[in-house]
DNA sequence: GAAAACATGTAAGCTGTTACATGATTCG
DNA sequence: CGAATCATGTAACAGCTTACATGTTTTC
């Protein structure tokens, strides 16, 4: 399966230039290409060359120029060409799968943040793939076939990722028997709310039922807003566990990596004046990202949540 | 997820030359390198260099020259290393979903075909899959737990490709509404029998309940082998459809070349004296490789399915 | 005034693939 | 005797990625 096909397939639907297929590709996860420039406009530049596409210069007045790409004839027939190939079978490329093979002599508590951690990553996958199909270049179908068919191969996706993570409780039942049970049970589960305001949903944690304590829990929070359909994320201080607030235990940096990760905007609430030395430099930092603020009071963290930067708290 | 760490933990299980590496590569689905030697070799190379792993060259008076390769303690503090590192979310590389997403103007029969083959390569790939699983090198498990490791692992890549499956199955419930369920029914399903020799198998087509007379009866006959187990067939002629042995047809051609893919020993019973012109220079041709023989009784036939190649019938 | 987004392109490098080169041994 | 398997390696290349280079426009 070469880039082209795709590039080619996106062009039938509609003109586009390099930089928007550049950036439909890095959205869509089935279009399995990172998106990087240099194979589009190479690509772009062989499709021209064969007459597959033909490239029209736009000088716009308030704009950057732009190559405008349109598919021609002969690349529509390159197209049902390439459509009517024979179809690979999917590439079963799971590194963990190797990772697990060969790591036998790793203790219970090792394997079980082992599988913990790829559940995360799992999970974050597919947090992306379910905000792609929602608001994705795929998401306006043009005739009713096409929505349709476009909606099962997000399906096929979807259920890929949901299979994996089916797999990976079996995984645990099977190698982390008893012991961690109890473990887990001591670990108070998190739960949290999504309040609408002026027609934006942001997920609030619910102090004193769980902290957040853990890297994991950082996952935990990413699967919440997942769940709650946000990427908005407010974290009153009761939530806050003496883990996440002491810098040496990493934390708050392994949290907070995951949610820029994973583009969610959190707002946590602290005494910002009770905030000094290596935690204020550690916070201050934080601030400089789109991804992560302090304020005094909910009312303060809920307006920059939902209204943008108005009345932010600089420390 | 480099070849390194796949190379390293192979070598934490036991000594292996590059030749041995390369093979098991090969032939594991979960290892998801080519097995070339290039990258093998290399790694090795680049292994020992670091230090992880020995070679020690061995001079057998019977046998080629060979390296045989020994991981060392900090070879095992490195596996360690790369055991406890962060794990990576499968790659989704599905390109039949690409293909789908862009084939706007095909009509429903192209549609059609292209999902069946699609089922094929899928069931190929899941044939293929099984068979490792039985005789690879990861069947032999060494501790009780690393089996049960090895088990969920072989698993999670015979779900995947049977969620493949089902999923494929609702898209041609979703696109293909009524016309082609009529379709099918005319066509009547072959139907097998397994039978059982001196503790061999081979799958026995059953004459007059269906024929084999396109690429897709190709696809099934690959898996009527999977299902029982077995890669040794037989075709009665009863069994084959003109279209089959009209060689202008195509059909003789693709379904061979799917059993020589899934290394599938086929005997066909046919009157050898009647066959001729073309067709006879297509068999012939067909006849150099081990997995195609023609023979004029069943006798015949089964004696070089299960014994070998004895009283085999050179046209 | 700085950052982000728009827009086009290039260079260097990594991973992995096919194909080539060589030679010994085994098996039918 | 020829083909397949064992065994080690190299060369060339395809595909893809990261990072760089450059310049404009919009947004905060």
């Amino acid at each position: 399966m070469l880039i082209q096909h795709a590039v080619l397939g996106l062009l039938s639907l509609r003109p586009l230039t390099g930089y928007d297929i550049k950036k439909i590709m890095q959205e869509s996860t089935f279009l399995h290409w990172s998106g990087n420039n240099n194979q589009i406009y190479k690509a772009l530049m062989q499709l021209r060359d064969e007459g597959c596409v033909v490239g029209e210069v736009l000088h716009e007045d308030d704009a950057p120029t732009k190559k405008l790409y349109t598919i021609t004839e002969s690349g529509r027939d390159e197209l049902r060409r390439l459509s009517l190939s024979m179809p690979e079978a999917p590439e079963v490329k799971k590194p963990f799968l190797v990772q697990l093979a060969f790591c036998g002599n790793l203790s219970r508590a090792d394997l079980e943040t082992l599988l913990n951690r790829y559940e995360g990553e799992v999970r974050g996958a597919m947090f992306l793939n379910e905000k792609q199909q929602k608001d994705g270049f795929f998401s306006h179908g043009s005739t009713a076939e096409e929505s349709e068919l476009w909606k099962l191969i997000h399906e096929n996706i979807a259920d890929s990722y949901r299979r994996e993570l089916d797999w990976v409780g079996r995984v645990r039942q099977a190698v982390l028997p008893l012991a961690g049970e109890e473990k887990r049970k001591e670990h108070v589960k998190m739960n949290y709310q999504v309040i609408v305001r002026n027609g934006q949903k942001y997920v609030k944690l619910i102090p004193k039922e769980g902290l957040v304590a853990s890297e994991s829990d950082g996952r935990t929070l990413v699967q919440f807003c997942a769940e709650g359909d946000t990427n908005l994320l407010m974290l009153p201080f009761a939530c806050l566990a003496p883990e996440f607030l002491r810098l040496s235990t990493g934390v708050a940096g392994l949290v907070l990596q995951k949610l820029t990760n994973y583009s969610i905007r959190a707002a946590a609430v602290l005494d910002t004046a009770a905030i000094k030395g290596k935690f204020k430099d550690f916070m201050l930092e934080a601030n400089r990202g789109q991804s992560f603020r302090v304020f005094d009071s909910e009312e303060q963290a809920e307006q920059w949540l939902i209204g943008g930067n108005i009345n932010e708290k600089h420390l």
